[in-house]
DNA sequence: AGTGAAAATTTTGTACACAAATAGGCATTC
DNA sequence: GAATGCCTATTTGTGTACAAAATTTTCACT
């Protein structure tokens, strides 16, 4: 059985430690971010061993890390599925992403260096050349990653935490109930224009403009959609594509 | 090798539906809120497994979730052991806690109904009642347990479980933190006032006794700044300076 | 004694085998 | 024809064996 590829989509720490379980864990995660994976999705424990060539042990502990961020749903003895929220979970996560934006959007803001906010304007720049290129996954990623920044640069690993757990369930939630026609990720204008108010020092437009970013999110909200399974084994093509 | 005993000190859900394993997370996860696991503690697999009469696997998923909440620190082919937060480290959860405090707060005021104020009150008591009879380590987890009760209350999972992460590791701090001297609970007092404030709907006030209840851990922070000796990274940091 | 390397022991990581539970098909019954 | 119960195939749960890594001990040498 072939060993997983040493490439993965997402930012790679300096450290390379990372170890298997951490692998598997970052390639569902990105697809899921990706929107690759949609809501309500199986993920059989043999399968997913098979696809990243490691025993379900390994598997296990990556699903087990996922579902205690509840983007996946682990359902004794029945296995695991991608998390689908009603609308009522729905609002109750941007609620609860509300909390935590306004919070890390206020630290930042006092005191995040300017060195940091210049990486952010390269990450929505990257956004945005995706967005260009036609590689929607990798922007709506991406486009969740400078969130992730933003808390990084927050400084609270516990806000950071909350913070990951928030923006993947959002993007399940994108992904479950925008409409196929509509422009399907935050726009990166705003994030521009987010990132001027946080070099301003000017807290009180930059928190404003957080909420009425996920204002956006949430008016969303409003019409059903229908998710429609799909196979693993063409959503991890990347991995066995490696070999 | 026998079975676990069914019983447990913490909240049964009404559907006894708890496996191995989460009656070994509740026994680890209230033994550190109770504080007999004093942080820094070494959590030996297979010791627990003898000690719970279960094997390896079921410890280990135990670990990992209370390793995800934070509670412990998992350390890569080396064990985990009790989460002893740096001085650093117990501010920011500090102020993790009051972003979530103050939304659950503002939660509660505005929606909880008037029977479940009733039941918070009891909870209470219950405390109240071991400090009296001189369990301190029941009443802690009690007012550890009030706490999560209005988080329960506010209606909204995702800050619940972030709540359930931040109440076991404040414990932690405490435990760690605080002069041996020093009262070491939030007193009941305290949890009665929050209690009428919400009772008469009054969101300013609530928030603000939440706020000043925060106060108390925080301060105790201030006061006593040389946790562990033996930590000599701590100690040179000024050697070592910003990387 | 003090130092450092190497062996021995302990502890964690991973795979795999088997047990338990679940889902789906099929026949039987009303 | 729908409902019920049994049987089988599949999937998840758990224990255990062995591999890999870290820790401790031993011991030779200065």
């Amino acid at each position: 059985m072939n060993q997983i590829s040493e490439k993965v989509a997402s930012t790679k720490g300096p450290k390379g430690k990372r170890t298997q379980d951490d692998i598997v864990y970052e390639h569902i995660f990105d697809a899921i971010l990706e929107q690759r994976l949609a809501p309500g999705t199986k993920l059989n424990e043999e399968s997913l061993g098979e696809i990243f060539g490691v025993s379900r042990t390994i598997i296990r502990r990556a699903l087990s890390r996922l579902g205690h961020e509840q983007v996946i749903v682990l359902r004794p003895n029945r296995g695991a599925v991608v998390a689908s929220p009603t609308l009522e979970e729905a609002k109750q996560i941007v609620f609860a992403r509300r909390v935590c934006e306004r919070a890390v959007t206020e630290l930042v803001v006092d005191n995040a260096p300017a060195s940091q906010i210049e990486q952010l304007k390269k990450l929505v720049q990257e956004e945005q050349d995706c967005f260009a290129k036609g590689d929607k996954g990798s922007g709506i990623r991406l486009s969740g990653e400078f969130h992730l920044k933003l808390a990084e640069m927050a400084n609270n690993p516990p806000l950071l935490n909350f913070q990951r757990s928030l923006v993947s369930q959002c993007s399940l939630i994108i992904a479950q109930y925008e409409k196929n026609g509509e422009k399907s990720h935050c726009s990166y204008d705003e994030h521009y224009e987010l990132i001027d108010a946080i070099k301003n020092r000017d807290k009180e437009l930059a928190v404003k403009l957080m909420m009425h970013h996920l204002d956006h999110i949430e008016h969303k909200l409003s019409l059903d959609d229908e998710p429609s399974p799909d196979d693993l084994r063409s959503i991890f093509s990347n991995v066995l594509g490696e070999k």
